[in-house]
DNA sequence: AATATATATTGTAATATTGCAATATACAAA
DNA sequence: TTTGTATATTGCAATATTACAATATATATT
């Protein structure tokens, strides 16, 4: 074995650890600091902007787009890269939601 | 190949994937939540909790401790996991200051 | 000391992720 | 239609993660 067992989690962990699985590795992170500083929404230079191959931007593109934290939006030949507010709001919703729970709470 | 380029990213990203990373498999995330539902601390019945054996429960909680979003302290047999509020925040002033740079900047 | 209980570590098999070369696709311009 | 440019997909090797049986450790109780 070694696969997770998500059939015994309930659908909002296993939503949970999709977005944060998203956001587990550098590249990605890197990917989303890129896009908040670029002013335009013409992000077609992103694998300029990282040390790495096309094809590895690309997957990782790939991946923040399948949990919803980006979109892309077709332009010509290049495509359209941007944050997808909702997405963020997700997050934000479980942080707020813990903070609240963890009043006084801790040891 | 096949290793992340830890390397060439920020310390900021890095660490910051690391607790994504942390929180990127479910039975962490209701980890977490079994936590914040316990009024308690003494929680030594997390394996009870999950769907899963005593070692692999062992080494959930050990990747929660090693990025610092829980501590343990020692209580006779058992040991008393919670939440550390500190790793929390980390979270809240990453998602914060996105929304603020987010602001009117969507396509 | 011997026993019971709770948690950690080790070793290993199954699976997933990462990275990239090669290739494919899709559109624009000449 | 051909050429150039931008992005996606495929295939595969290297590495990481996940899960757990077996075992170790550490403390409390008898």
């Amino acid at each position: 074995m070694g696969a997770s067992k998500s059939d015994f989690f309930s659908d909002e962990q296993n939503e949970l650890s999709s977005l944060f699985k998203a956001l587990s590795h550098p590249a990605r992170v890197a990917i989303i600091d890129y896009l908040l500083k670029v002013d335009t929404c013409i992000c077609g230079d992103i694998v300029n902007e990282l040390p790495l191959a096309q094809p590895t931007v690309s997957q990782h593109l790939k991946e923040l787009k399948n949990v919803g934290l980006i979109k892309g939006n077709i332009e010509g030949t290049s495509i359209c890269y941007c944050i997808n507010p909702e997405a963020l709001a997700k997050f934000e919703n479980y942080f707020f939601s813990i903070s609240k729970l963890l009043k006084s709470k801790c040891c």
